[in-house]
RNA sequence: GCACCCAUAGUUCAAUGGAUAGAAUUACGGAUUCCGGUUCCGUCGAUUGGGGUUCGACUCCCCAUGGGUGUACCA
């Protein structure tokens, strides 16, 4: 039992016994003393004083006399207005750093038979250009959230819906076939999604000039797009496709292949994967299905011109299309195809999309298209919708070139890392095996830490120069903390020094503090599978360091004479470096043994 | 027009309805010169505005302002 759950239980059976009111333990809600106040642990009262008919005081006095007499972890008391501050006995934190030491799975829960399978999908990019700095902040939440929920027990599949068809895809293979003469990605020495992006953008320069060529004869905007001949050849293309025209179909299939090579060779870099892969060419016919089926159970209805549609207005909705007047499906109709196809693969008991915010509204729409159309699950799927990442230049924008390329920004945050520990200096005895290996776990590392670390929510900017500073609330910074702990360990272990039995140690004021939020963690962890938070696992991780290196800074571990108290300074390094490695696997995030 | 989201120090971010709203960064001052430099301490500085609920509101509700996103044949 950690020290929170006895004072709860603690608390909720003083209540009964001095009020007659039943409280639940989990409603007690301890937390930490502010600072300013004596005390490790305090419960607000205010929630008993009516019952108890006496001032807030009183009732924190009654409470903390009873802690005293009745539970021995309880070394004092005292209360300011309707706050009971608790002093735990302080060689109970020594019991407390015991267990978290022996515990090889500090802050995870086990996966058992009856553990929830929960289906996480995320990436979900599109196969006609490369990703961006937008997919990195979702890849990286899809990935972290994965790893925070099955650390809370629960089967995890990780999934990817792969937009592999459409006008936009034809689009650049309309392009290849007419400018690039053959180019390959081995022919060229290009990146497979990065040849496949220059095509979709030369596709886009020359349609721009049709159109602005044809407006120039007098037609408006709109004309002009419906008769440019390069889109009307996109389209034609795009049929060809829906029929299985072999020749569209085997070119699709080389383009996409190049295509997947490259985004493998991203994921790879990001140190993410998925279980299963969808294909939307492979879904989007379910769906058609599904809704058709709707038609007839009458949860969708049928126009004059054909296009099959939703009536949402009971809902607070819209009428939402579903099928074209021609009969193919809308990326409504596809969602509902790949949910359809998941839910006959796996048992899933929830199911998480990582998708933007821009598509709160479609989302909205699928949850209640789901639940019409018998989905049992429809009704609470769960859209984890994050916000845009925005550079200090301003947001990205496609047609001002400003959009920053993930495999880009991933070299050149590995480049400034490198630059960053050359220029310190620290490169002495490492070979260059080692220091590039270094380099890619502390570049990522700014890169993910800084992404990460922000409440999802809300739209973020991404700094680079700030994100792999070494000092602040940074990858970095808990991988330098990380790395000095590690190295005091080896030191420690190269000394030999026997471990003793520190269970009769003060600890003293810093040591406690950092005892505490070590043990927080496993409540961190949970609460982050609760509310979806990797930002919470992040900010936890820095204050963990930061207590760390005031503990550090006050203590010293191995110039410490006395071999009980040295033994319990170092058993706090050993803790603090395995639970800051645990948490930063949590955000996907590598620690180093040196740096 | 309608719907949803966001608004906190100069800046970037925190705060299960709990105490005097925390960090980081910037600037200035100090400690340590040590187990690894990038450690530690201090000073300056903020809840968009107005109502309401509550013992207690950054947090919940209403109104206003400002910003973002979406909104029936793109994905």
């Amino acid at each position: 039992m950690s020290i929170d759950q006895i004072i709860s239980s603690a608390v909720a059976k003083a209540v009964k016994e001095l009020y007659n009111v039943d409280v639940a333990p989990e409603s007690v809600g301890p937390q930490p003393t502010r600072k300013e106040f004596e005390g490790n642990v305090t419960v607000v009262v205010f929630p008993w004083v009516k019952a108890a008919r006496k001032a807030p005081e009183a009732v924190g006095n009654e409470i903390g006399a009873w802690l005293v007499a009745n539970e021995p972890a309880v070394k004092a008391f005292n209360v300011v207005k309707g706050f009971l501050n608790i002093v735990i006995e302080p060689t109970y934190w020594n019991t407390v750093l015991e267990r978290i030491v022996a515990d090889k799975d500090f802050g995870r829960r086990p996966v058992t038979d009856d553990s929830k399978l929960v289906m996480v999908e995320y990436s979900s990019p599109n196969t006609n250009k490369p990703l961006h700095l937008g997919h990195l902040r979702n890849i990286l939440l899809g990935y972290s959230l994965s790893e925070i929920l099955k650390a809370c027990g629960n089967k995890v599949v990780k999934t990817n819906i792969v937009n592999d068809r459409g006008i936009h895809i034809c689009k650049s293979m309309l392009a290849w076939k007419k400018w690039f003469n053959g180019a390959t990605p081995e022919s060229t020495g290009i990146k497979g999604d990065h040849l496949i992006g220059d095509c979709y953008v030369a596709f886009d320069k020359h349609y721009k000039a049709e159109v602005a060529e044809l407006m120039e004869k007098g037609m408006t905007k709109e004309e002009a797009e419906a008769a440019s001949p390069l889109m009307l050849e996109a389209r034609e293309m795009l049929r060809r496709w829906e029929d299985k025209d072999p020749e569209v179909r085997s070119l699709w299939e080389m383009m996409n292949a190049w295509v997947y090579a490259g985004f493998d060779e991203t994921y790879a870099r990001m140190g993410v994967d998925f279980d299963k892969i969808y294909y939307e060419s492979e879904t989007y016919l379910e769906g058609k299905e599904k809704v058709l089926e709707g038609l007839d159970k009458g949860v969708m209805y049928r126009r004059e011109d054909g296009s099959v549609w939703a009536d949402l207005t009971a809902d607070g909705l819209d009428h939402k299309l579903l099928l074209r007047s021609d009969g193919t499906s809308v990326y409504m109709t596809q969602d509902i195809g790949t949910a359809k196809l998941r839910f006959r693969d796996y048992p899933i008991d929830k199911m998480i999309y990582v998708v933007g915010n821009e598509q709160n509204y479609h989302f909205q729409v699928l949850s209640l298209l789901l639940d019409k159309l018998g989905f049992s699950w429809g009704k609470d799927l769960v859209h984890f919708s994050y916000g845009m990442v925005e550079l200090p230049e301003g947001r990205m924008k496609s047609r001002e070139g400003t959009v920053v390329d993930a495999d880009d920004l991933m070299a050149e945050m590995v480049d400034t890392a490198r630059e960053v520990s050359e220029s310190l200096g620290k490169t002495d005895g490492l070979t260059p095996e080692e220091m590039d290996a270094i380099a890619e776990i502390v570049g990522l590392g700014a890169l993910k830490y800084f992404l990460l670390k922000v409440d999802p929510r809300k739209n973020m900017t991404f700094n680079p120069k700030e994100s792999i500073d070494f000092n602040g609330n940074t990858g970095p910074f808990i991988q330098y903390t990380y790395a000095r702990i590690r190295s005091v360990l080896r030191r420690a272990a190269e000394a030999g020094t026997a471990a003793a039995d520190y269970s009769a140690v003060e600890p003293c004021e810093k040591e406690i503090a950092l005892i505490q939020r070590l043990a927080s963690y496993p409540g961190v962890v949970a609460e982050a599978g609760r509310s979806y938070s990797p930002a919470l696992i992040a900010n936890y991780v820095y204050d963990l360091a930061k207590e760390y290196n005031q503990f550090y800074h006050d203590c010293p571990v191995l110039r410490e004479s006395d071999d009980a108290v040295r033994s319990l300074r170092l058993a706090l390094c050993d803790a603090t470096s395995r639970v800051i490695a645990s948490g930063m696997a949590l955000l996907g995030i590598k620690v180093p043994e040196r740096m």
